[in-house]
DNA sequence: AACGCGGGGTC
DNA sequence: GACCCAGCGTT
């Protein structure tokens, strides 16, 4: 099944080698991490969602208090979801905690607990890609398999000499491919962790430690001095800026108007106070628009801060304004009124949880 | 194939 | 600011 391209690039790369020089390093270099201690299938494959486009130092306290909460699929699989999303509060990309519990109820329920151990059932469940199906097959299973994410593509582009753009989807498929042919059958765990482990630590994006690296005399890039201009990737375009007004309103009792958000789309089940897009309303028409959303009349304050929030894809620009309900029944149906107490209970966007400072 | 989806560290 | 991080689902 090897294509012309792998079989070209690979001409003249000592693969024995090669492997023998990745996998002794990692034995002997790699980092005590809390998902390392064993080779439980759910710890593994917990650790790999979190760690999706987020960094190690970012996913260790994370990783630590989800496994006290959810220590098994079981655990994970009968809890409430707002409970997953408020283990997962700070992390970013929520789907990745919802799409989780979702497969791990699919295990539950058709594989007897068990996570699957082959190509198949494993990349069906929900939030489980090409990236993490391998990294399971490989590291839960030892099942040679290729895991491919950013460090493996950076780290091979500079070895192999690859100026493919890694930004395109078809990219990651020669690597695959690449992989499919280089990897150790003996320990594909350890070669596939190494490749990820180099990429963290040695061959790092911008000054890679070349003069430190076990795989230095297999690196073509740095036998030409080109590991700088490696990898190619194709730069994203910037955000678009959207302007809301956030609106702090208490009622009588000190309590705060709060609501979920839709369950699809940007920070999908996740809690905020309400928002006035100023793309869509003018700000001299809160009152109306609070009214018409909400069910209630309310007197508005000053502005008492103005934030700027980035995301992936967008820059919200906030301004926050508080308010004291007059009269009238909150009547939408995803809104509530909480105390500070139970506000703390909810999960919300790190956006949201800045605007919630100015009340605690 | 392109886009939406968070948040934070680094240079 | 720009880049990028142990990517995936949707369109």
């Amino acid at each position: 099944m090897k294509n012309e391209q792998t079989v070209k690039i690979l001409e003249g790369f000592d693969k024995q080698q090669f492997q023998q020089d990745l996998i002794h390093w990692f034995k002997q270099e790699q980092r005590e991490l809390p998902w390392r201690q064993d080779q439980d299938p759910y710890k593994v494959w917990v650790s790999e969602i979190m760690l999706q486009q987020t960094r190690v130092d970012t996913v260790i306290p994370y990783f630590n208090h989800f496994m006290e909460k959810f220590p098994t699929p079981n655990a994970l699989a009968e809890a409430d979801e707002q409970d997953v999303l408020k283990a997962w509060e700070g992390l970013g990309y929520y789907s990745r905690a919802r799409n989780l519990q979702t497969a791990v109820r699919e295990v539950v329920h058709s594989y007897d607990s068990k996570v699957p151990d082959n190509e198949k059932e494993l990349g069906a469940l929900k939030g489980v890609g090409p990236y993490t199906r391998g990294a399971i097959l490989s590291i839960a299973y030892n099942i040679p398999s290729p895991a491919v994410d950013g460090n493996v593509m950076r780290v091979l582009s500079r070895i192999l000499m690859i100026e493919d753009d890694i930004a395109k989807p078809a990219t990651r498929k020669i690597f695959e491919s690449i992989i499919r042919e280089t990897i150790s059958e003996e320990n594909p765990s350890a070669f596939n962790q190494g490749l990820m482990e180099l990429g963290a630590i040695v061959c790092t994006p911008k000054n890679p430690s070349c003069m430190l690296c076990p795989v230095q005399e297999h690196c073509r890039a740095f036998h030409e001095g080109k590991e700088k201009e490696l990898p190619i990737k194709s730069s994203q375009k910037k955000q678009k800026r959207v302007p809301y007004i956030v609106v702090l309103v208490q009622d009588g009792m000190g309590r705060y108007v709060v609501q979920k958000r839709s369950d699809e789309g940007l920070l999908a089940n996740m809690w905020q106070f309400p928002m006035m897009p100023l793309h869509e309303y003018d700000r001299n028409k809160i009152q109306q628009w609070f009214h018409h959303e909400y069910g209630i009349d309310v007197a508005f304050g000053t502005t008492m801060d103005t934030l700027k929030h980035t995301f992936s894809h967008v820059i919200w620009d906030l301004e926050v304004v508080t308010g004291v309900a007059q009269n009238g029944t909150l009547e939408h149906e995803d809104a509530r009124f909480v105390t500070k107490e139970e506000l703390q209970q909810l999960p919300f966007p790190v956006s949201h949880q800045k605007i919630m400072k100015h009340i605690l």
